[in-house]
DNA sequence: CAGCATCCTTGAGGATACTG
DNA sequence: CAGTATCCTCAAGGATGCTG
């Protein structure tokens, strides 16, 4: 298995917010989604998106974001076998949530490198 | 110091997707936030909102927010010295995608306990 | 009350190599 | 191509104790 949640159980167990996180927490998993957001992708698409990402790592995001249901794997049996992988339902849904992180993301990284005088 | 970056840099850096994510991430960041939503509190009353979480941690991911700009800290100069801390303009923006993500993790929650399959 | 210093554990995540 | 197996690092986070 890879991982369920964070390390323990930070946040109170039993709390829908650490279920997101636990899944949207992971390294590259929102970037992993949002990829998916634009359509299915096969693995060595995401693997060429995502140059920095082993493929240990995403072979475990993939296969986390399956069982949870976020998205499925397709496997095409063709002479070079080829998968691809889609976002379902539930993970078309976490797509707003994502875009929400980014936006705030956005206004976080302009204030860490901004010159925005210190007002407190 | 505290944490930047989740460990090295991850997803690609100068991504304000990673931005966020290295500071929702954080164990008990989206709580904390969370509870500052409902109005400003004092490090006591954080802790007592959230039993689990040590001061150490809880000190840590404060200033490191308070820092980022999410938070202000206010020293109350009373006898009994005591804090509180409120979100600022940037960290009620935050509440929207914490919000988002509180509510896809409980659509998570659910298929995470009641799969397409149900035994007992 | 608020919060910093210290030490320790843990496991996520990266690198590398091998396989169907 | 699409993984899986193995080993290693490292820093996040928890526990404890002390201070202003």
């Amino acid at each position: 298995m890879a991982l369920k949640l964070r390390k323990k159980v930070p946040p109170p167990p039993g709390c829908p917010m650490s279920a997101c996180m636990s899944l949207l927490g992971g390294a590259w998993t929102p970037e992993i989604i949002w990829n998916l957001s634009e359509g299915a992708r096969r693995f060595s698409e995401l693997r060429r998106a995502m140059p920095r990402i082993s493929a240990k790592v995403l072979s475990v995001r993939l296969k986390d974001l399956e069982e949870r249901g976020v998205l499925v794997r397709s496997v095409l049996a063709t002479t070079p076998p080829s998968v691809d992988y889609a976002l379902t339902d539930l993970g078309e849904e976490l797509i707003p949530a994502i875009r929400a992180i980014v936006e705030v993301g956005s206004k976080l990284y302009l204030r860490m490198r901004a010159p925005t005088d210190r007002a407190a």
